[in-house]
RNA sequence: GGCGGCAUAGCCAAGCGGUAAGGCAGAGGACUGCAAAUCCUUUACCCCCAGUUCAAAUCUGGGUGCCGCCUCCA
């Protein structure tokens, strides 16, 4: 089985840690409102990988996480009035709704930000004590030129960053690309207390402890959509690395986005779909389907009819096995005869050029392609199968 | 400006060195009381220009166009 690893940019044979094991993560929401089409995606995406490992024959453990703690969370339980953690723990409950509408398995572990403040906080300490990180009046900073491959994963150079910056620099920081792992509370805001005084954790802080500490220092797969390659993976990388010396992952996997108008589907842009209003008007296999007909890795852009058409193709399928189970219940003889046999070969090198594609970098466009051949293999078998049995 | 990706039929989408899977839509035909479903037939100068090769959609160089990341984002 081979896999496009980001850190190399080509596909690599999936060699896991552990024979017949892997061990998954994928970066989950931060829950501040309903999930909309775009992040539907990778859902399915890595819920696809995770059943196709398992029907392989893996031992799959998969964690995804919740971010419920969050600068757009806090901004959002000001508009809302409601308490920061208590929004975030509601729309979690909305995500799991939509999830399992639309039949995403639920990980083995859901690990909370707000859970694991002691852990991020020791983190925070050895970081410190090796020479990674430092305070500033109750902000730590992760000190990015001291870990000598910072950018491997997004191809960038530190210098090339320093020289491009085009965010306002915070003038306490030592240099402008080190980024927040711990931030002190603003009035108003929910906070922990830290050796550093009250406050609360940086965005990429969290996902790096709570991945090792579910899955240990070094990890098979970590997903996640490829806006979130930097700067989100390249610290977490920076983080875990830095503290345990170890590859902190061996195969990145980054799905491509969902666009409308070949623009990415995003909040900041206004241009989404809620999946659940999606799911009011489509199945969840149409959806799922529709999303998994395009190789993980490429836009996939969206319109209306678009679900349509996908809802179209999967009846096809459908229909299919439909027509096997009907030609089953009034098949008088059970003898299998010379095309029967001539079929179930076909069918069976279909099978293999299925799971062929599969191992393939995941390509279930390929795959589902040799599903239509089996289909139509199978449809063209009955049509005359059925007319002999009418003689 | 830096880094990366993509350009294949009316639409969507595989293929990644040996002359184009599959789906949707369309056309013609078969079957059916009508319909649905299904079957048969049919629909491609692979963005442009050079080059490498016996052979290129596939490799190299140069264009053009579109998109993403560099700030929160799946």
């Amino acid at each position: 089985m081979r896999v496009y690893n980001t850190l190399s940019g080509r596909k690599e044979e999936l060699v896991t840690l552990e024979p017949h094991r892997v061990k998954i993560y994928a970066c989950g929401p931060t829950t501040y409102n309903y999930i909309h089409l775009g992040n539907a995606r990778p859902l399915v995406v890595f819920d696809t990988l995770r059943r196709y490992l398992t029907y392989r024959g893996y031992d799959v453990t998969y964690v995804q996480n919740f971010t419920d703690v969050d600068d757009k969370i806090i901004n959002r339980s000001r508009e809302e009035g409601e308490e920061a953690l208590k929004l975030a723990e509601r729309y979690i409950d909305e995500y799991f709704e939509d999830a399992d509408t639309l039949n995403i398995l639920r990980a083995d572990i859901h690990p909370r930000a707000s859970q694991h403040i002691e852990d991020i906080i020791k983190t925070i300490e050895k970081l410190i004590d090796k020479g990674f990180a430092y305070e500033v009046d109750g902000d730590v900073f992760y000190r990015v030129k001291a870990f000598k491959e910072y950018g491997k994963l997004s191809g960038r150079s530190v210098e090339d960053m320093l020289s491009g910056a085009r965010v306002e620099v915070d003038e306490r920081k030592e240099e402008a690309v080190d980024f927040a792992l711990w931030k002190a509370a603003k009035p108003g805001e929910p906070f922990w207390d830290s050796p550093w005084g009250q406050g609360r954790p940086g965005w990429h802080i969290e996902c790096s402890v709570m991945a090792t500490k579910y899955l240990g220092d070094t990890i098979d797969i970590h997903g996640g959509g490829s806006d979130l390659i930097f700067p989100h993976h390249e610290n977490e990388i920076a983080q875990a690395e830095a503290l345990t010396d170890k590859p902190f992952v061996r195969y990145w996997m980054h799905n491509g986005f969902l666009t409308i108008n070949s623009e990415k589907m995003s909040k900041s842009l206004g241009n989404f779909f809620l999946l659940r209003e999606v799911l009011d008007k489509f199945p969840a296999d149409v959806v799922r389907f529709y999303l998994i007909a395009t190789h993980y890795r490429s836009p996939l852009d969206f319109d209306d009819g678009k679900l349509e058409e996908a809802r179209k193709a999967l009846g096809r399928l459908k229909t299919t096995l439909m027509l096997v189970d009907e030609f089953q219940q009034n098949s008088v003889s059970a003898d299998t005869d010379l095309k029967e046999i001539e079929l179930l070969d076909k069918v069976n090198e279909l099978r293999q050029e299925f799971i062929a594609a599969m191992n393939d970098d995941f390509n279930t466009a390929r795959a589902i392609g040799h599903l239509f051949e089996i289909s139509h293999l199978i449809n063209s078998y009955l049509a005359t199968a059925f007319q002999i049995n009418a003689l």
